[in-house]
DNA sequence: ACAAAAGTGTTCTCGTTACACCCATGT
DNA sequence: ACATGGGTGTAACGAGAACACTTTTGT
């Protein structure tokens, strides 16, 4: 059997969640969209094939990438057996405008609006969306895609377009500092206001001995029924 | 490559999780303990292959199961490259008892005195272990390790097992109810206590409905540092 | 002056916790 | 009668939710 990586790569631009799509150039269904994937070479592991496969769409190192699940249904692949073991990894859209390789065909694309895409992959792409929302919820990899320096506004923004739910930034804030995670900065950021919204920086330290703390950021998530 | 799965089977007797192990009987690694695992076959999905394996050890049918994570460094199998899709799932260990199948010498091992297993099976066990916490907390998945009529000592003493913590047997009890994914039987359980216990079942609708609702069982969890 | 977004505090509600006594029954 | 485990109610606490006004500054 062929063993596969395939990479359901998320970016945020300021406005909504977007996913990372190339344009296959090879049969069978050439021209359509597809997650960037690649074979699991003989002396690699999964997660050195992801890393070097997203590496390859984007120049990207050390990104936040977490294995999803492995695909192996019998016909997934119309010509042969293949099996693929998906990966979801989070990144700095900025990070990648600049440094995107033109070896590709890539796109992105809103995560509400994603164009037909071949085999299972469209399976791939829900699976990926609804454990990024769940694994947001408790623990802070949102941080993962944005940049070094953001506003408590373009945060809540990005929460707010996870969940597809208005938060109420008075409650927002006192929530996400209460972590102590955020380093207040004391430059602004004045291009989307008049006034400026003050830079935070994520406290490295605090985030790798945090993250495995449940942060509970989805309001309401204790009363759905 | 070759393709497999392997089950991590997890069972409650009443006082302590336990996993079930089989003694393997072929090079290599003959006479250490193993999960119960096989190859994919061609026409098989992973699911498929994983039910498969399940019911050649235990009889059993439409058992809980999930995918867990696909194992696949290099070297992990000494022989040759094989990767393995490893599954967790939950029996009652009752009816397993009694329709274990004598071609393979299975044993429940209790997951706090693991023996030493071949491969990477060790980490395989360490991480269903992880998720069956995790998924715990928010799913009511641990009936599936109890039989159809059970007690609420029985299930808090589950939960207790699962979480190493002792609970408030008034607390637990409102909680589990007020889901009311319970429904009281007229008889009781007298083998442990002179008085007895009221035997619940659950009420599989509500469950399925609920199932992805979170339920929060882990006492202060959200203060977890 | 005014429009537009940032920033900040308080009250109320409701779920979570802590805690102690009575009940049923077999010996 | 007593020992053993089953079953229940209440008060205090704390996290989450709801809510409105002031500040800054570019035009």
């Amino acid at each position: 059997m062929l063993v596969a990586v395939d990479c359901i790569i998320f970016g945020f631009d300021g406005q909504a969640l977007k996913l990372l799509l190339v344009k296959r150039h090879i049969e069978p269904e050439k021209g359509k969209w597809s997650l960037m994937g690649g074979f699991v070479q003989p002396d690699e592991s999964f997660d050195n094939a992801a890393a070097r496969v997203l590496h390859k769409l984007t120049g990207l190192e050390d990104v936040y990438m977490e294995q999803l699940c492995a695909f192996g249904n019998p016909g997934r692949d119309p010509i042969e057996r293949t099996v693929s073991v998906a990966f979801f990894s989070l990144i700095d859209i900025n990070k990648y405008i600049q440094q995107i390789s033109h070896e590709y065909h890539a796109e992105w694309f809103p995560v509400k609006e994603i164009p037909p895409v071949i085999f299972d992959h469209i399976q791939m792409i829900e699976m990926a969306k609804d454990k990024l929302r769940t694994k947001a919820a408790f623990h802070p990899i949102l941080f993962e895609l944005l940049p070094e320096k953001f506003t408590l506004p373009q945060l809540q923004s990005l929460y707010e377009g996870i969940y597809d739910a208005s938060l109420d930034k008075r409650n927002f804030s006192r929530k996400i500092l209460s972590t102590s995670l955020l380093v207040k900065q004391k430059d602004k950021e004045k291009e989307t206001s008049k006034r400026g919204a003050f830079y935070y920086k994520l406290d490295r330290k605090k985030y790798l001995n945090k993250f495995n703390a449940f942060l509970n950021f989805i309001p309401n998530h204790h009363k759905l029924k």
